[in-house]
DNA sequence: ATGACAATCAGAGATTGA
């Protein structure tokens, strides 16, 4: 079973760009983020044609997350619990064959300090919140998303670069750190245990072409999604067709 | 310190992103 996430930086203008990927790379789910369309607007009827279900939390503008599954999904959970005043949409839960699966789109938090700094730890704390509910069951659990945190100095091209960044901040790591802490595991890193591996590279000042990357999109694996754990890896190729997302597919195989 | 680049909404330029 694979499930991969992708944010996709707009579907109007990446809806190419997804199909190719869906026929060519063959997720069984795939949990998108930044679909910046209403959930009305989101084109279920094409994926609906390339063999996916679509589940749609979608938002005007901006933010707004999906899950695509060849199989049906029962959805578990709309938005992230916590804040009644929250209207992001930035979290989308569902079961899938056996799997509960999440689709985060995590707060990017620049410019720090501020309001948007303070906006992405309060909102990291209530996902560790619900994460922690989601550990207790007795299923396999996916956190598959755009987290907007890099996570160590090995998961970035320049830690110079990139000191003052909401994504490396002291804070945002350790509040990622204590996540993981509750017992998830990070799959690239179970993988991949050192090295670049990077699933971000900026549209600005060549970071493309001179793999300026960084690794921010993560899928943590609950004890029972681990136990499964076959491959994990970023699929970079679609990071450099024409009119690509900033952000490159990542993906994990759970055994069936 | 700033801007580079892209997408959206709107119908120009501001906002957001990372």
């Amino acid at each position: 079973m694979r499930i991969a996430t992708y944010n996709i930086n707009g579907t109007n203008a990446r809806l190419p760009r997804l199909l190719e990927w869906l026929a060519e790379y063959k997720p069984d789910v795939a949990c998108l983020q930044e679909i910046k369309t209403v959930s009305e607007n989101f084109p279920v009827e094409v994926i609906r044609e390339a063999g996916y279900h679509s589940l749609v939390h979608g938002q005007k503008g901006f933010n707004g997350v999906a899950i695509l599954s060849r199989e049906p999904a029962t959805e578990t959970q709309r938005g992230l619990p916590g804040d009644d005043a929250d209207d992001h949409s930035r979290y989308l839960e569902a079961e899938v064959a056996g799997v509960r699966v999440a689709s985060i789109y995590l707060p990017n938090g620049n410019p720090q300090p501020g309001p948007k700094f303070d906006y992405k730890l309060a909102w990291m704390a209530r996902l560790a919140a619900h994460a922690q509910t989601l550990h207790g069951l007795a299923q396999p659990v996916v956190l598959a998303g755009d987290y907007n945190v890099i996570p160590t100095d090995e998961d970035v091209f320049s830690v110079k670069a990139m000191a003052n960044d909401a994504l490396m901040q002291p804070e945002s790591r350790a509040a990622f750190r204590s996540l993981c802490f509750q017992g998830w595991t990070d799959a690239i890193r179970a993988v991949t245990p050192s090295g670049r591996v990077y699933t971000f590279w900026d549209y600005q000042a060549g970071a493309w072409p001179r793999d300026a990357g960084f690794r921010i999109d993560h899928l943590l694996l609950s004890p029972a999604a681990a136990d499964r754990l076959r491959d994990a890896g970023v699929d970079r190729a679609v990071r450099g067709q024409e009119k690509a997302s900033d952000h490159a597919p990542t993906w994990v195989v759970l055994a069936d």
